[in-house]
RNA sequence: GGGUCGGUAGCUCAGUUGGUUAGAGCGCACGCCUGAUAAGCGUGAGGUCGGAGGUUCAAAUCCUCCUCGACCCA
């Protein structure tokens, strides 16, 4: 082009229709998502929602996170997917609403709350249990206040100002009535079970309250005799199983005891005290034993010549070194099977002891279990079931408890005064330091013979968190719900018992999300042992019942069952709080006239936190207006951990209280680690918390990475990672941003009926139907990763990069060409779908774009549903057509790049290839369209002339080839298209179309 | 230690009942445009599908073992 044409200077830009918005390319989220949310707070959405009628309600039913503590990723998480739920339930025509709720009872809250008053130099017993309860409460209230702030930053909607707290007075009044339930139908009792004791606090204490420390502990090697008594025992059994023929297995047994006949067996302990609660030895049942014999001794020795003792192979020589035996004093004389060992019984080594008041005497029992090792010990487990959870398991499935559980260790860990030779040592003095006891037993095990080595061993030991003293395994009474009693009420449909109804339920009544959810708790209900109710603690709802003195737990008058004593505690919690029940005079009060107080003892145990949030069903489905009629969720949505917590104990309340799972869908998401996969902690320093991510980039990032992780399995969050979903965020906006732009002064009156549309806005037509059909079923099936991914392709790849780029020309060039207008149509129509589709994820953003094109005081994206889109907006024919030519436009694009790549041509419009197609169907399909535009070309020629040898081909798109050729003409100063017109019209720089647009 | 789940390009994810050369988007590199401009368009590189065995004509897919990680339990 010559320097001197006056064309040259002219700009024409100022007569285009270029797009034209004031939103900003830069969202700026972390400045302006508040005002969002002041906009949505004075305009009332959620409040508003609920006004309108005829919906059919869908209940989100919140899982309560825990009143103590900032918000960590996990409840980020969590509420968001929770809040992307309930949005786009809403958004799809139903009434979503959303009680939040928390879970304010408990240890951790309790906890702190001593630490207050240890700082106070307070004990905790001096403290009026009200007043501490008091404190627990105001601590709880300002945890959720902090919490509900957070949160609400997050942009979830809710009804933030009356959630549910399970310290409610009406919650804590229903979680009584709903124990009382329990209470009542007869599958609440008391037993017992070794729980983690602290003598010198003299309390019970959790797992949390533990920790491990190296402690040095005696360690001894003690001896059981096979014993004859076994032999009269055994027989007494055969008798009884007439498909064993008694005479062969006498012959075995004789064999078996001949063959041990005053041998011992060796078992190892780091905690002596416990031998004198031992009641039995265990064996492994793929164990190597042997039996060894001492042939010579050392100086100094426990032993004699010709002791026989049984041990595991892998650990004789250890053992006998222990016994400072050398490896020529011993030999292994044969091998011992565990058929062998099923026909032997023990005897204590205290049995027979002088003064020992028979206390010993009894034969111990002897068997397999499966938790027995041969890489330390002796290959021997000694029993003391009141004080191992193995073994009080071992026992507890084989119902042998009562033959078993002992009383011997009282609260200050000391030994009962009447026990003999021990009564009155102790395990450790009052400042958790070595007491007596270990010493006492050792040497009387020594005195009797019982002790084939002693020493000491430095291991990790469970110490008390407070007192860092030493806690031990302690059986102690606790109360329990039976999950396999018949619960005894009328509601069977799902069973009789609390399991059966339960393992119906995960079958019948639920639907899993992901699918595997299933197994996992069906697997733990399966498995389960009854459910402990009662925590030995303070800050909690009580367990409301009255045990009467005199009676045993296995009398049917032990409990106190009195409807009407019931209703008193339940009504007077639901006004006061459960307070009320450490008042003086409670008892008194609530007996009343039911029966005589003095006659029974009230009981101060609390609920196992689980059992409060296990009733939330109870108190905000059922009681609530805004729950559910029915008291049954349609989702309960929490992490994976929660089928060990959360939805267990629901599924096991609501089995007892209504007979089956109080929810119809249960959602999980895995958990939140490093970018790495590694868990997040602060000693790693690789913690990201929400709170930054807010702050960095907004709230609307952070959701986006919920929705575009698979949250069903453990998800990954790191800096890389966040900057990635930023990326993802900027391309949408922009797409969102050049709709906006191009829509400025858009004309209602203007739009173009689908039918008189061109094809090409006829294929966006179809893919938004089918992309509506993608987000609903989506959305249906909480799929947030498939919607979003869905929604962000064809924004990114068949918006920005297709049909954008193509309708920029028109968009730009056209006056009101029937084109421009039905391209307009469309990008209103896509704007109001895309906007409404994503709201639910990109809750600011959204409203951001919607408020762009509908502003007004009243207005919000979130008080909208989604667009109707019409069914017959299917085309698929067309779909199949606009693919073909998609494809071929592959080609040309390719092809010119490989003449911008030789500095031939920069932009496309310098081009006008030649496009030879074989297949005259598809020649067709090209010339049904204008197919420069959908190039972005100056002109293009289609031809079935055969492709000549240099064409640009591409292997996908079979019988294409492109040849090469430059736009004939001059550049339209207007359009930028080079035309073989231009500088034939008025406007001299300008093609025909510009020069009419000019006028 | 036991049980369960998971490991596909730098990142986020597809991959149907085993079946051509394992796909997409983002990011990256290079180029273009300068009328979506701290944007937009195009082209390209990038994977021994955690590892090793096995079954099969054929394995990312089925089996076994190992490894790494997570959760629950002990």
């Amino acid at each position: 082009m010559c320097a001197d044409t006056p064309t040259e200077t002219v700009d024409y830009k100022d007569t285009l229709n270029l797009p034209k918005t004031d939103f900003p390319m830069r969202a700026g989220l972390p400045k302006r998502e508040p005002e969002w949310l002041a906009r949505w707070e004075k305009l009332g959405v959620y409040d508003q929602l609920r006004a309108k009628k005829d919906r059919t309600p869908f209940i989100l039913h919140d899982g309560p996170p825990y009143a103590n503590g900032h918000l960590h990723i996990g409840h980020a998480l969590n509420k968001t997917i929770k809040d992307m739920i309930v949005r786009s339930h809403q958004m799809m025509g139903h009434d979503a609403r959303y009680v939040p709720g928390w879970d304010c009872h408990g240890l951790p809250i309790e906890w702190k709350i001593e630490e207050q008053y240890r700082k106070k130099g307070k004990n905790k017993d001096e403290v009026n249990i009200v007043d501490f309860r008091q404190e627990c409460r105001k601590f709880a209230d300002g945890w959720v206040d902090i919490q509900r702030e957070e949160f609400k930053r997050l942009g979830i909607t809710g009804n933030w100002a009356d959630p549910y707290l399970t310290m409610n007075y009406h919650a804590e009044a229903v979680i009584a009535a709903e124990f009382q339930k329990f209470l009542m139908n007869g599958t609440l009792y008391q037993g017992s079970k070794p729980v983690m004791w602290s003598p010198v606090e003299k309390t019970a204490l959790a797992e949390a309250e533990v920790e491990y420390h190296d402690k040095e502990s005696f360690t001894i090697w003690v001896k059981f005799k096979v014993v004859e008594g076994a032999k009269a025992e055994f027989l007494d059994r055969a008798s009884e199983m007439p498909i064993i023929s008694g005479n062969d297995e006498t012959g075995l047994f004789t064999q078996a005891f001949e063959k041990f006949r005053n041998a011992h067996v060796v078992i190892w302990t780091t905690t002596p005290w416990t031998i004198p609660s031992n009641k039995a030895v265990v064996y492994g049942q793929d164990i190597a034993y042997g039996l060894y014999e001492v042939t010579d001794t050392p100086d100094e020795s426990w032993v004699n010549v010709g002791d026989k003792y049984l041990l595991a192979d892998n650990l004789a020589a250890d053992v006998f070194k222990r016994a400072r035996l050398e490896e020529n004093q011993y030999e292994r004389t044969c091998d011992v099977t565990s058929d062998e060992l099923q026909y032997l019984k023990l005897a204590h080594p205290l049995a027979g002891a002088e003064g020992g008041n028979g206390e010993w005497d009894d034969i111990r029992d002897f068997r397999a279990a499966d938790f027995v090792t041969d890489t330390e010990g002796t290959g021997f487990v000694h029993c003391a079931p009141s004080h191992g959870m193995e073994e009080f398991e071992l026992y507890r499935d084989l119902g042998m408890l009562e033959q078993v559980i002992t009383y011997n260790i009282m609260d200050d860990g000391g030994f009962r005064a009447d026990l003999p030779f021990f009564g009155g040592t102790y395990i450790l003095d009052r400042k958790g330091k070595e007491g007596n006891a270990n010493k006492t037993v050792i040497d009387k095990l020594a005195e009797v013979g019982g002790l084939l080595a002693r020493g000491k061993i430095k291991h990790s030991y469970p110490h008390s968190w407070r007192s860092k003293a030493p806690i031990i395994y302690r059986n102690t009474p606790q109360w329990f719900a039976a999950v396999d009693r018949a619960v005894g009420d009328d509601q069977n449909e799902m069973g009789e018992t609390i399991r059966e109804r339960a393992l119906n339920s995960i079958d019948k009544l639920v639907k899993w999300t992901p699918q595997k959810g299933r197994n996992r708790l069906h697997a733990m209900i399966s498995d389960r042992p009854d459910w402990v109710l009662s925590r030995q603690r303070a800050w909690g709802v009580p367990l409301t019942c009255f045990t009467k003195k005199g009676s045993l737990p296995t009398d049917a008058d032990y409990l106190l069952r009195d409807p009407a004593v019931n209703a008193r505690i339940v009504e007077a919690f639901d006004a006061e709080g459960a307070d009320c029940w450490y008042m003086d005079g409670a008892k008194e009060r609530f007996i009343g006239d039911a029966a005589n107080p003095d006659d029974y003892n009230q009981v101060f145990d609390v609920l196992d936190v689980w059992f409060d949030s296990g009733s939330t069903h109870a108190f905000v489905l059922r009681d609530r207006e805004d729950g559910a009629h029915d008291g049954i969720a349609d989702v309960y949505m929490e992490g994976t951990d929660q089928h060990r917590g959360w939805f267990h104990s629901s599924l096991l309340q609501a089995c007892g209280t209504k007979g089956r799972a109080p929810y119809k869908n249960v959602v999980t998401h895995g958990f939140t680690l490093d970018a790495k996969g590694v868990k997040m902690s602060k000693s790693l320093g690789n913690t990201i918390v929400p709170e930054t991510v807010v702050k960095q980039y907004g709230a609307d990032i952070l959701r986006l990475w919920v929705a575009q992780t698979d949250y069903t399995a453990d998800q990954r969050i790191g800096p890389e990672i966040l900057k990635g979903v930023a990326d993802s965020y900027r391309r949408l906006r922009n797409t969102m941003r050049f709709m906006l732009g191009a829509l400025d002064g858009f004309d209602a009156a203007k739009t173009v009926a689908p039918a008189d549309m061109p094809e090409l806005e006829r294929w966006v037509l179809h893919r938004m139907a089918e992309l509506d059909q993608t987000v609903r079923l989506g959305y249906r099936a909480f799929d947030f990763q498939g919607v979003f991914q869905a929604i962000f392709n064809f924004a990114t790849q068949d918006l920005s990069a297709f049909y954008f780029d193509i309708r920029k020309d028109a968009l730009y060039c056209d006056g009101d060409s029937a084109e421009r207008l039905a391209a307009l149509t469309v990008l209103d129509m896509l704007h109001q779908r895309l906007t409404t589709w994503l709201a639910p994820v990109l809750t600011f953003t959204m409203e951001e774009v919607w408020l762009e094109r509908f502003g007004g005081d009243d207005s919000s994206v979130h008080l909208v549903d989604f667009l109707e889109t019409p069914a017959d907006w299917i085309d698929e024919p067309l779909a199949e057509k606009w693919a073909e030519i998609r494809k071929v436009r592959r080609v040309v694009t390719a092809a010119l790049e490989v003449q911008r790549t030789d500095k031939v041509i920069g932009a496309s419009l310098e081009a006008a290839p030649v496009v030879h197609v074989d297949d005259a169907d598809v020649l067709a399909l090209l010339q049904s369209v204008d197919f420069a535009d959908v190039c972005i070309t100056s002109a293009v020629s289609l031809t079935n002339d055969p492709s000549p040898a240099e064409a640009f081909r591409m292997p996908e798109a079979d019988g294409v080839g492109v040849v090469f050729e430059k736009a004939d003409g001059d550049k339209c100063q207007r359009c930028w298209k080079i035309l073989p017109d231009v500088g034939t019209h008025s406007h001299v720089a300008t093609c025909s179309r510009c020069n009419d647009a000019l006028g």
